[in-house]
DNA sequence: GTTACGTTCAAGTGTTTCATTGAACGTGGC
DNA sequence: GCCACGTTCAATGAAACACTTGAACGTAAC
């Protein structure tokens, strides 16, 4: 009997990898971790699963090195392990899309139709961040807290009312949120645009914006600042 | 019954394309068509399946688009679907190789060219560019023409095969192109390997090297030349 | 100490995936 | 038409996976 390959294990291994992501609860973590790290009941509520569950499957991702987990008091706190994981997870997005009907389905039926609007790029963005443009973030307020844009208003689902007043309508509104599958900022241009606001939304979201070495900004949200 | 929503149904989806990679043999397969389109019959006697198994492997990569078949008389010859899959596939890769000390040590143990899987630094190639190395540039033309390492050969994409004559086997290859998310170079790479030709990929691509202050060169490519 | 709380572990159950077998289908040569 | 060949399908049993439950562990507060 020989030993296995060196190649069948690599193979062996990689597949391990893939399974790891292969569950639509792991990557509905991993996506809420790309935004931050969040402790294990957070988790549970967000995604809805009970906590042993939110459990064993943030084990199944940390025995293949997707997550870290930190310390502190009785908590323990989740978050991506490295780049790789956030860029095999674009992959894997950008593989579904192109090679899923049904998932482009999906999209046009949700979203597409919802972004006539072309997205500001990250470089446009960054280079007028000092112009004056009015960055909302519409995001939750946890999550803005872990991170955000600099300058960037809080502005999370149904509270743009509050906003409203301060809102100048001359400068130009640029809105973000999770990410590419994230529908929070396309509600919020959506929302503003009928207004009459000049709002636009920055492609992907704020993981993306993190993850390409931009300026990023921590703190609790001041809903008044506009 | 409630209808899922939008979100858990792009989880669903991506998960389900997770689990087709998630399998040694498939991921063979797609290493193996990686090289070029083969027939269920070899693709079995290349991975020591059965053939039945064979065929109900590619039945499941087809199911997710992750591979095209070509029916020709009584053959079909499979091939990758698209650039995604391949994209996918070295993202895979690179995460697996970053978060699983298995696997590096299987790559330590068993390869002997371990830095053959691994790119050549910007520096490594630099010092050695007087040494005789073989520099390829795999990007189009008119992207060569307005810059390009000393003395690389400008091979596009699909023009391999009227460089192979002047290829010498006895030399070191470097290949490189547009940067991390081009796979010009991957591909470029990944064929000539198939061919027993010792090749290596260049770090991150051109940009990146002139913006690092390296040694470039302009004019039109010389197609010949080797 | 004791208690409360967040997290992890272990066992049980129903579901899905995998490889094998043997048969069925479709195309080209005779 | 008939056969040969490449490929696909369907059914089986074995293994792996997902979710629940309930108990165990470790830390912080009392």
């Amino acid at each position: 009997m020989e030993t296995t390959s060196p190649r069948k294990m690599i193979f062996s291994r990689m597949a391990e990898m893939a399974r790891a992501l292969g569950n639509p609860h792991r990557l509905e973590l991993l996506n809420l971790l790309s935004q931050g790290e969040r402790n294990v009941d957070r988790l549970a509520e967000l995604t809805g699963m009970s906590v042993a569950n939110t459990s064993q499957h943030l084990q199944a991702l940390r025995r293949n090195g997707l997550v870290d987990v930190r310390r502190a008091g009785k908590h323990a706190f989740y978050g991506l392990s490295n780049d790789q994981t956030l860029a095999a997870l674009q992959a894997l997005t950008a593989l579904t899309e192109a090679n899923s009907a049904a998932m482009q389905q999906i999209l046009s039926d949700y979203f597409w139709n919802l972004d006539a609007l072309e997205p500001v790029t990250r470089d446009e963005l960054e280079a007028r961040l000092g112009e004056g443009v009015v960055v909302l973030d519409a995001r939750p307020e946890d999550e803005y807290a872990l991170g955000h844009l600099p300058g960037a208003i809080c502005v999370p689902d149904g509270t743009v009312e509050t906003l409203l007043k301060t809102l100048p309508r001359d400068r130009t509104i640029v809105a973000y949120c999770r990410g590419s599958y994230c529908i929070s900022s396309f509600r919020l241009v959506a929302r503003l645009r009928a207004l009459g606001y000049d709002v636009r939304r920055l492609e992907e979201g704020f993981p993306e914006w993190r993850a390409n070495g931009r300026p990023v900004e921590e703190g609790r949200p001041d809903l008044r600042r506009a």
